[in-house]
DNA sequence: ACCAGACGGTACTGATCGGTTCCGTTTCCG
DNA sequence: CGGAAACGGAACCGATCAGTACCGTCTGGT
């Protein structure tokens, strides 16, 4: 059976917390949903903070993996990452960018999940750090940031307005950046 | 004395709320740090839920307020928005925008705290609105949403970063959109 | 000088928070 | 088939949550 107790309090964790904010979450609502006792979640994790942490680095791996795949998908443009957010802005249950999300709500920058999320947004600005350099866009490290600022901008803009309208807007901006 | 004990527990509240995020913070530390007896919170306000709608709204106020001064001594163009956002991201208390943090923080859409955050930002864009209007702009209808994606994405990613320089890369995306 | 209203402090409620402990059962593997 | 590990359930802990009730005090207006 391996830890399946494990799978499950990530996935419950993860789409709770998404859905409600990490602090709206308490712990007997997890172990419900999920069906694991309360003895076992303590089993696989020394607090909920280190659950969050684990929930916070597996969706990190899953939402890059995922964006590649779709940037890929749809032709490997710099540009794609907007249709590819678009995709995700449709979804009935899109609740803005998780990590955002949890910089937002946990204040404290020293603390863990902040700085996973804090990593994330590093992590996805090199990738599309090498999504213009191999469209062979002039200066990449400058054209990144920018790019991240507005897929940020659009996914916050999507969770106000609940459309995909944003993504377009911020794909527009972002032509005038790689020609 | 009139009623001093709402405006400190106004203040209070809008300080600790900014700081550490709305449901972080206790009506305790609220009445300790305010100085103000539990009794006599119950009666300014029937509820938390009461006084976090009547921080928000007082900000909201107080915060647009501010951009029209600051947009004005600055000479009254469109751009000038990302000036006046540089001059709150440098501030040491910088936190985000509480409106963005409160419609992530509480999210029921139908909760009144998400729904004055909601109107706080279509203000916000009508401001907009009207400056690019004034300025001669081509469809300002169109082009104050992509502002205020601008904005918005300047401020999410200022908080990360701890940086002005979001403000910079947001006005050099909007200079397109002006001319 | 008086009175009424606004006030701060304290003790309390029930609910929920994260976390610990024990106990009986289920499941996998040798 | 048997033992060991993983498991679910439940009772319990102290702390904190929002909210209520009662108290004595301070203050401003007449």
């Amino acid at each position: 059976m391996a830890t399946r107790a494990r799978e499950r309090l990530l996935d419950t964790a993860e789409e709770l917390f998404y859905a409600d904010g990490i602090r709206a979450v308490g712990l007997e609502r997890i172990l419900t949903t999920s069906g694991v006792g309360r003895a076992s979640f303590y089993r696989h994790f020394a607090s909920k903070d280190e659950l969050v942490v684990a929930v916070l680095r597996r969706r990190d791996e899953r939402w890059r993996e995922w964006l590649t795949e779709r940037v890929t998908a749809l032709g490997g443009h710099p540009l794609a990452v907007f249709d590819a957010l678009a995709e995700r802005f449709a979804r009935a249950d899109f609740r803005g960018c998780a990590f955002i999300n949890t910089m937002i709500e946990t204040a404290d920058p020293e603390s863990p999940a902040h700085q996973v999320a804090a990593e994330h947004k590093a992590k996805v600005t090199a990738y599309v750090e090498g999504l213009l350099r191999d469209h062979g866009a002039g200066d990449p490290a400058t054209t990144a940031p920018q790019f991240v600022l507005l897929m940020d901008g659009a996914t916050v803009t999507a969770l106000r307005e609940r459309t995909t309208a944003p993504a377009t807007q911020a794909r527009t901006l972002a032509r005038s950046l790689v020609t």
